[in-house]
DNA sequence: TAGATTGTTAATCGATTAACAATC
DNA sequence: TAGATTGTTAATCGATTAACAATC
């Protein structure tokens, strides 16, 4: 009961329900319903009700969600209900990108450090932060018991730092090079590649 | 016949064997197997030679893939054998660094536009590009004939912008606002919001 | 009360996998 | 030929939807 089995697909939902109902705070509304929900998102009124039954009761008949609730209830479920620690590596566009990225504010992150192995850029800034050297991560991010990292090198690099981050104790990976890695048991890595998201669009032009 | 609707779920996983072969051209190897490809993919072999077969058949009992042959066809399929050209509307960080991002080369699209509604930024340089105004998309878009879009402008002008590019032709949006957008039937939207994939990953975290 | 909306069940729909004949 | 791997079918598995009793 403690450990039910929430489908993946099912928990990649959630974070689009957390971000309309803060949406929906920020523009002063107090109450939704799964039917409203469904339609900012195009997902269907039952399927939401369904996410949500797999957590808990936290609607009322008649009258729908309290945002507010809803929205506190769906923070604890996602672990966003604190503030993680992120760490990036690779200081170069898209690194620079994220490192000064302002959207992860109430969002349950915030990026703490930022690595690069060229010399030249190891002690320049990037942001607020500086940046660090590649050779030092593994103790430094052991040491913060960071769990959480943004990697942004290219693509040659990817699956050497990865190894370097997940014997540094990180156990989630967002992956910004173009290329598949491997990792370990218990280790969860997210792709983001804008061409693979291009190239699903481009299937439908002629 | 000539217009069987393919599900998304299956257009979705070829970008991601078409990246994972011009990888393996790279590495100079010539030939491939469904099992293969499975397993750098995290992918079952069954399922790609499913997801193959609904658009032909590229391989060779007893000995694979032809890397080259595979990947001409899935660029074919994909509309990625030519090169799209793409706009971008935003030019904070984000816009910055998808305008000077190096991994579109190779894959079919290279950005030929940046605009911005800010008179501090409008005549300014990011890349190679000079930012123009947001005020003058809609006839220049619509007269460049671009479809493709990428959005990378606040929360709070996502659809507003939207609307201009939907009027100037555009039918392909990669949004990167954290916010849902509407848009008539034909278009066609991908989100990329970083903090979605952080928090479906904190989902593991305690 | 009447109207609205939840949580949940059962039915439907769609996607994945296993297995194997065909064949290189 | 023997071994390997495809393309495809049928079986399994999982996700979505429709419907409705419960109830605010």
């Amino acid at each position: 009961m403690s450990h039910k089995i929430i489908p993946n697909i099912v928990v990649g939902r959630l974070p689009l329900y957390l971000r309309t109902l803060q949406r929906m705070m920020h523009e002063g509304r107090q109450v939704t319903s799964s039917q409203e929900l469904g339609e900012r998102l195009g997902i269907s009124a039952a399927q939401i009700r369904k996410d949500l039954s797999q957590f808990g009761e936290f609607g009322k008949q008649g009258t729908g969600y309290s945002i507010d609730y809803l929205t506190s209830q769906l923070q604890k479920i996602l672990r966003v209900d604190r503030v993680w620690d992120v760490l990036v590596v690779g200081a170069g566009d898209v690194g620079h990108a994220l490192a000064r990225y302002q959207g992860f504010k109430n969002r349950g992150f915030r990026i703490t450090m930022v690595f690069d192995s060229d010399p030249e850029k190891i002690g320049e800034r990037v942001g607020e932060f500086v940046i660090q050297d590649i050779a030092t991560l593994i103790p430094t991010v052991k040491g913060a018991g960071i769990k959480i990292a943004m990697l942004a090198v290219p693509a040659s690099q990817a699956q050497e730092v990865t190894n370097k981050l997940v014997e540094a104790g990180v156990t989630e990976i967002l992956n910004y090079a173009p290329i598949n890695i491997n990792v370990s048991t218990g280790v969860h890595v997210e792709y983001n590649d804008p061409v693979i998201q291009l190239q699903k669009m481009s299937y439908h032009l002629d």
